[in-house]
DNA sequence: TAGATTGTTAATCGATTAACAATC
DNA sequence: TAGATTGTTAATCGATTAACAATC
């Protein structure tokens, strides 16, 4: 397995961005690539592209640029794609479930094997292949299947204590749609947040920002 | 309305967690803080939060610190939360229907005043108190009801079209879930981006990266 | 070979942190 | 008044951009 030490978190967040064009060309048919095109299509600099891709080694080629279709796959090593790391939803309301049959997991680097929730009403229903399971299975589930990582769409007040389970299982890595804070609470977690709320506050500001602009000339 | 020039992205973004943290402790009865404790709770430095505040003026006292109701109310008149911007959803699939309910829009800024959809099979349907429209209402729709930004959440094949209906009617603002790259296409508008893949990928960076350190040491 | 484009080093720019005088 | 903590300027750090020698 690859290891980069020293990778911005800049550097990282721009990844999946540029597997998606590459992505996207290669569904095009276009073979190679310099970073300067590369850049034009993304409103990036060639210069960022370059230095980007070279966090990694050397996968372009001097007076020729970029394979697209190696690039690609580089990025989807780099990324651990293929590695389907098992994953398990935990909380199955209207935003759980959905996101159970909205992800391509597989696509992402995930594979989805097992979803929970407190609500007996819930337990037993079929999501994508999948039957909701009561909280009192989890530490069995766990111990079999070994899930490595949990998506949290649970209600902010049952968070603290949820990944406290979760972590007493052997669990250490969230995708966190809730509003609590799991690194602040607890150590040699792998937390990407998902603040569906606050997203939805910076477009307010840019909006209400323009508005004043437009008033004021500039 | 207030106007703030040159506000770097980096400061924006951290609005609405400031407004997070304020709104707990404006709810747990905390009537002062300072900088120094602020930061302690957020894993921010005392400077920055004071750097970014001052950004949009002196909202401290020298000597006692910042008063948690006042800064909670003034972080949300810059982020324009009291301004209920009217949005309308389009694409009420899975994960729009779920966005409709889920969302706190009056919480955020935003009024939800419309919902659409091509797909017949849904139109008529209510979600959250609106009934879905057929696309071909979309122009009455705006032209009386004047809404100012729109949550996508169609297919990406129909994004680019969708786009340019919707910027014919009068709407620059979005909150994109697609993955079309809206300001790549079109000047002038206002995009915030929620890549849902994107960020699931991000964090398999982050598991892998973490297995390839255990490994190799370090 | 000549032209193109990379990989990489150096220069610039912006964001974060530290320091401290102003002041409540 | 003395102590605390801000607002703000200066110093540091990191990320982006520019430049260019290496090389396909």
């Amino acid at each position: 397995m690859p290891r980069y030490d020293g990778v911005s978190r800049s550097v990282i967040k721009r990844l999946p961005r540029y597997y998606r064009f590459l992505g996207e060309l290669l569904h095009k048919d276009v073979t190679r690539i310099s970073s300067r095109e590369l850049a034009q299509l993304m409103q990036l600099t060639a210069s960022q592209i370059r230095q980007d891709l070279n966090c990694f080694g050397g996968f372009g080629q001097q007076g020729y640029g970029y394979n697209v279709a190696a690039l690609h796959r580089e990025i989807g090593n780099i990324l651990g794609l293929e590695n389907a790391t098992p994953i398990i939803l935990v909380g199955a309301g209207n935003l759980g479930r959905t996101l159970a049959r909205h992800m391509k997991f597989e696509y992402d680097g995930f594979r989805l094997i097992g979803i929970f929730d407190s609500d007996p009403a819930l337990v037993g229903q079929g999501v994508r292949g999948l039957s909701i399971s009561g909280m009192e299975n989890l530490a069995d589930f766990c111990e079999e299947k070994k899930p490595r990582a949990a998506i949290l769409c649970i209600p902010r007040e049952s968070a603290q204590k949820t990944v406290e389970l979760l972590i007493q299982n052997g669990i250490r890595c969230f995708w966190n749609f809730t509003h609590f804070d799991i690194n602040l609470s607890f150590e040699d977690v792998i937390v990407e947040n998902v603040h569906l709320g606050d997203s939805l506050m910076t477009l307010c500001y840019h909006i209400n920002a323009a508005d004043g602009e437009s008033v004021s000339g500039a």
